[in-house]
DNA sequence: TCGGTTTCAGAAACCGATACCAGAAACCGA
DNA sequence: TCGGTTTCTGGTATCGGTTTCTGAAACCGA
């Protein structure tokens, strides 16, 4: 259209002007404008090996959780220049895999992924091809790939040393199955912890384990609220059952925190305002979210051939009224 | 590697096995199995001029109404084989400009979007371009762009109906500024309809227009509650501005409903768990997004060539304690 | 056996850019 | 004026696929 090859066409719009006449240059500019002419990127990262996408798979995005982690990646993404795939496993292991395969197909640079646990060898095996990948929020055992995660055992010990302080001795802890899931386990792990820590004996009654899905902690809750050995505080593990047990307990006809003390994982803008303002264990999301993401940078730029390398994150206790705490 | 053309490979791994032997067949199949080998779908795209990709501009991710709604795309793109790419315009129009233009490069096969509404020339020329796009929630007047919305006078009318239904009279609104945003002058238009209708006097004193940013709605709450004409009923027009001013009816020491009755809009999970309870008006966001995403695809299908067409969706009043109802 | 059809597989063009190399024109010093 | 360098521009290969075309071999009926 401008009468030139579109060699010089190239070498104008990557804003390479070396040995460029302004003239011609001015012409191509000039009919680059009238024809609102973009370059394809397509065809700039198949040349170039490199998409400046990265793709995220995440469980819940309901959670408010994931969604300020998720704007932490957005963020960090979009200051380097990268774009963001987000794909939603619900938590399913062969969704996670198919997800997977087609970012790898669509060739983004790299992937962090909030591990459903079930795909081990997979994760190896990227990591193994020095496949630009990121663990967010859980650790995958016994294979070295780069991780972001929080303290999950200091944050169930913030909890329950808490609940601890304020007299109570009978705490129930309400978890999902912890299938291998990381944080899960050190929860449970910090439970005990803290308790043995503070010569209160763990009595296995206490430790509810429930299946992952809705609905299920909220049907536990109305047994232990009406077993004669009620608990005088419950734990709870996840933002969404803290909403199932606060609705049982007043569907049952109980207070919170007189008749028993509550204490949330993952703090929310709503927390404070809940019935009674919730006592949470605070959890850096957004910073997560950050952190793995220059993470995920710096490996694309190492091309995959870095020292694997895990960042803990420090939870805090945000208290409120839910346990009887005076402040 | 298998000893034969890549357009044997090509006619393999497309599924197109005409005229291919059994055993070159199985021969290529085993060494792609070995190998792990996956098509590049950047060349594929290229070649085909299409991505199985969209884009999504949406302004705040923390507000579970755009979490709800990234849900139903993310399902609806998942199961019409597409990839979505989530940007983040943070309701500023040079942010979206710059997205859209990346998107595009990107080849991305759609784009929906939640419009800022200062880029009408933008929208306006995708669309003459016959380039996919569908706006979610805003109506953008004037420019033939497929929309998908929900009906925001009904919404708001739902709101003050019950109000007045339960005697209240002076009732506050509090809302961003409109700047030309269809949702937030519908639900203004609302407001004084149903209180036209009702024989209501529409005064302008308790229209009140806030900055649309974080703690503009607490800050003004606190002038409308200290009023000696104070309202005796506020409809909130935003999920995070009625933490706001929950948190700020607290902080002054009133009690909602029997100082002040308060209604919300978006309902969402904790709505029913809040202090009290809150009635608010509920839009089915999950719908829009499957709307939106079916639209999207539909427009794609046709080349970008159809009717555009508006979508308009029904809100639902859930009515809990803090208006004073019985219920 | 021969011509025609069918079956199989590869060569080449293409998608839209970039990178490298080559060649022409301008410039410059001897 | 001539050879060598510098400046500018274009040709061509390439990224990794798909598609179209072409040709060889196999098959088949007469």
């Amino acid at each position: 259209m401008a009468g030139v090859s579109k060699t010089t066409v190239s070498r104008i719009t990557s804003g390479n002007f070396e040995y460029v006449t302004e003239e011609t240059k001015a012409k191509v500019l000039k009919i680059i404008k009238e024809l609102d002419y973009k370059p394809n990127a397509l065809a700039q990262s198949l040349k170039h090996m490199k998409t400046n996408v990265v793709g995220i798979l995440l469980s819940n995005l309901q959670n408010p959780f994931w969604a300020t982690v998720l704007e932490g990646v957005e963020d960090t993404c979009r200051s380097h220049g990268y774009s963001l795939i987000i794909c939603n496993s619900n938590e399913e292991s062969q969704i996670e895999a198919d997800h997977i395969e087609v970012l790898r197909t669509k060739q983004v640079d790299g992937i962090i992924v909030n591990p459903t646990m079930k795909n081990k060898l997979l994760y190896e095996s990227l990591v193994n091809k020095k496949y630009p990948i990121v663990a967010i929020n859980r650790k995958v055992d016994g294979v070295p790939i780069e991780t972001v995660a929080v303290d999950n055992v200091k944050g169930s010990m913030l909890a329950i040393q808490h609940l601890l302080s304020l007299g109570k001795r009978k705490i129930a802890i309400i978890i999902y199955q912890p299938d291998g899931i990381s944080p899960r386990l050190e929860r449970i792990e910090g439970y005990k912890n803290e308790l043995i820590n503070n010569g209160v004996k763990v009595d296995d009654d206490f430790i509810h384990i429930v299946e992952d899905k809705k609905g299920s902690a909220k049907e536990r809750v109305r047994k232990i609220l009406l077993d004669p050995n009620r608990p005088d505080a419950i734990f709870s593990t996840n933002n969404m059952m803290t909403l199932e047990i606060l609705e049982e307990i007043k569907a049952i006809g109980l207070k919170v925190p007189d008749d028993i003390a509550l204490v949330g994982y993952d703090e929310t803008v709503w927390s404070q305002h809940l019935d009674p303002p919730l006592t949470t264990v605070k959890q850096p999301a957004y910073q997560m979210g950050e952190i793995a993401t220059e993470s995920l940078i710096a490996l694309i730029n190492a091309k995959g051939i870095r020292q694997s390398h895990t960042t803990l994150l420090e939870p805090s206790l945000i208290v409120r009224r839910s346990c009887g705490s005076k402040i």
